[in-house]
DNA sequence: TTAACTGCAAATCTTTTGCACAATC
DNA sequence: GATTGTGCAAAAGATTTGCAGTTAA
């Protein structure tokens, strides 16, 4: 894969931000330096970047994929008050001891989505 | 919500399958005993009765949602191999104890996909 | 009769793709 | 100079919606 600026900017623009921006968060952004750029290119930039794993797509099902700049094994969560997307660690291994434990299941990944108020919108509705 | 023979025939065709079609598949397979029908009113209908919890909407990235007769609590397998999905009755209460235990979390609702291989492929893969 | 439902077609939204041109190595 | 990347615009796929006509209650 060889250099390109459109690619550079795109990188940039996922591992720069702590929201998880969609293909058209990140165009919007970038067009503002580099007015050129097209939606296509971050798409086909977004997709590289994934299949080389310097950046994580996150499926939600009934919206834009979003894009996410931590690698390490995490889950997210979709705040059902304000629609903002939050990184999620969890200890996983009471999930991968029960799928483990199901023999009859030849299961080689696990994605888990899940639906709740982000730490700000719990905050808020605390008060 | 008054009776209508379309969605008389959309339920009834969620009902009488096991697989998890599409409003696609549901569309075509009723339009051979009811020409007129239009793919707009079986996704109304679909939404109608997903709302009124006759039947439940399974959402996999990057494809057609479908829809699924069995109502009780359970999560979906995708084949890796055929693209089918196929009804996974798991124990969850290991995954509930570990939501429950992270307080700093206010999660309303988790949904977990699972990726492999269906029995069908499982059994083929073994010979 | 009137409110809900339908068919149709157009619109929407997200993502991909074909192609001619440009940039990289 | 060969190949990869880009911009543009069109296409694709899933789903929704506006509207005028139809149907159930």
């Amino acid at each position: 894969m060889r250099y390109s600026r459109q690619r550079e900017l795109v990188l940039r623009q996922v591992q720069n931000r702590c929201d998880h921006p969609t293909a058209d968060d990140i165009y919007l952004a970038i067009r503002e330096d580099c007015p050129g750029l097209s939606l296509g290119t971050v798409y086909r930039n977004l997709n590289g970047l994934v299949e080389m794993g310097r950046v994580r797509r996150v499926s939600i099902p009934g919206m834009a994929d979003r894009f996410d700049r931590t690698l390490s094994e995490h889950d997210h969560l979709y705040c059902t008050r304000c629609g903002k997307v939050e990184d999620v660690f969890l200890d996983k291994t009471a999930i991968n001891e029960m799928i483990e434990a199901r023999k009859d299941l030849a299961i080689e990944h696990v994605s888990l989505n899940l639906y709740g108020l982000c730490s700000a919108c719990r905050d808020a509705a605390r008060s």
